[in-house]
DNA sequence: ATAAAAATAGGCATAAATACCCAAGTAAAT
DNA sequence: ATTTACTTGGGTATTTATGCCTATTTTTAT
């Protein structure tokens, strides 16, 4: 059997040669391209269709959930590996929502990471054990009944204020900005606070510098 | 003239094994000790007494700003880098202010760590240069007739508060966990506001979120 | 075309944070 | 011993945020 072909694409040097001793060892492996950034990345694999191309999530010019959501509507047959330092809910289950077959914590053990490659390269899936937890709250969530709320049920215009709140500022400053009333915006915040059943002095507030890097 | 001996602290093997294959292409340098906690840092640079230390910031037990403020305590004769993520003014100060001789971001070129390497062997200082703004910042601060109070102007009780502050708890939390009346952390709060010179809604808990790890 | 969802704005109440003021007891410094 | 700094507590007022309503306009969907 010939070996996995496979592209990397990290903006980060030091890390991207790091990544590229670890998978060398493994002969199973051939690295047939490595990018820094999301735009070369569609570009190498067009040119080189790979089995598998390992993502950065957070790379110039295009990220690496824009390169998935690309590959995701093209008619290529490789398979997606998120390899990151984003630990939270969000982002993993918006990778998922992608079809990507792998996600991988950059602060993992450099082991993980082949054996993410080899799994998804036989067409099995492989997500970081402390990622699993995400995958029953992913079930439940469209199973159960309760089904509370969640970031991904506001409005733009709820997200935009969410946003705006993380940096801190007031109802008012935040009228200014969008050019609204106090009254819009502190309805805006009550209905966030009803849909997220947030309650108490300021809850608001916290729930957005809480989980600012999630809507950042 | 003999080889520059470093030692590499950084709890992410991936990222350490691209660090470690950068450095070793250069024969003037060579790595003696490579350890992932901040606790095996200091056993390792007391055993091996390295010319230079190459230090990430966030990692268990010890972190970076540990290791150094203990290196900086003992009579070692180790040159202190900080190689880290964190692009921000408090991190930097915080490292200038712990002796550190070189701040390198992670995002940089992967010339730029050797770079600082050999810049700190032969006793020069060598920061990124999206951090030396900071630089001119440090020399107006302590220039400066206004000298406006800072976080170290503040009394015990005042630091404390500001702590709470930073978690996001409310003046009637912080008087029940500290078993005072409300109107004695309200106080405190004005006078931290008086001394840090804020003002406006929700200045000072702002101010806390903001500096939080300038003090926790 | 009609219904549903989102954005806009207001009234009114309570809780919390800021912004001033003042004073008593304690600890540290000299 | 006396000043100084710190901690503690209170009074009063204003601004901001939450909580719970109603209501109009605009956009979106079917």
């Amino acid at each position: 059997m010939s070996a996995t072909r496979i592209i990397i694409a990290d903006d980060h040097p030091i890390f991207r040669s790091g990544l590229k001793s670890v998978i060398e060892k493994d002969p199973s492996i051939m690295i047939v391209a490595e990018v820094e950034n999301g735009r070369e990345a569609l570009e190498k694999i067009n040119e080189l269709t790979p089995d598998v191309a390992v993502l950065d999530l957070d790379m110039p010019e295009i990220d690496g959930f824009g390169v998935a959501r690309e590959l995701q509507r093209s008619n290529l047959t490789v398979r997606v590996i998120i390899l990151t330092m984003h630990r939270d809910e969000t982002h993993f289950n918006q990778a998922i929502d992608l079809g990507v077959r792998g996600y991988v914590l950059k602060d993992g053990a450099a082991s993980e990471i082949v054996g993410c490659i080899k799994a998804v390269a036989v067409g099995k899936d492989y997500f970081s054990p402390s990622m699993s937890s995400y995958l029953l709250n992913r079930s439940r969530h469209s199973s159960s009944l309760g089904m509370r709320a969640g970031i991904s049920d506001l409005t733009p215009a709820e997200r935009r204020i969410l946003f705006l709140l993380s940096e801190l500022k007031t109802s008012k400053e935040i009228a200014a900005e969008l050019g609204v009333s106090p009254r819009t915006i502190e309805n805006h915040r009550a209905n966030i606070c009803q849909k997220l059943d947030l309650q108490g002095s300021h809850a608001l507030v916290k729930f957005a510098i809480k989980n600012k890097s999630e809507f950042a």
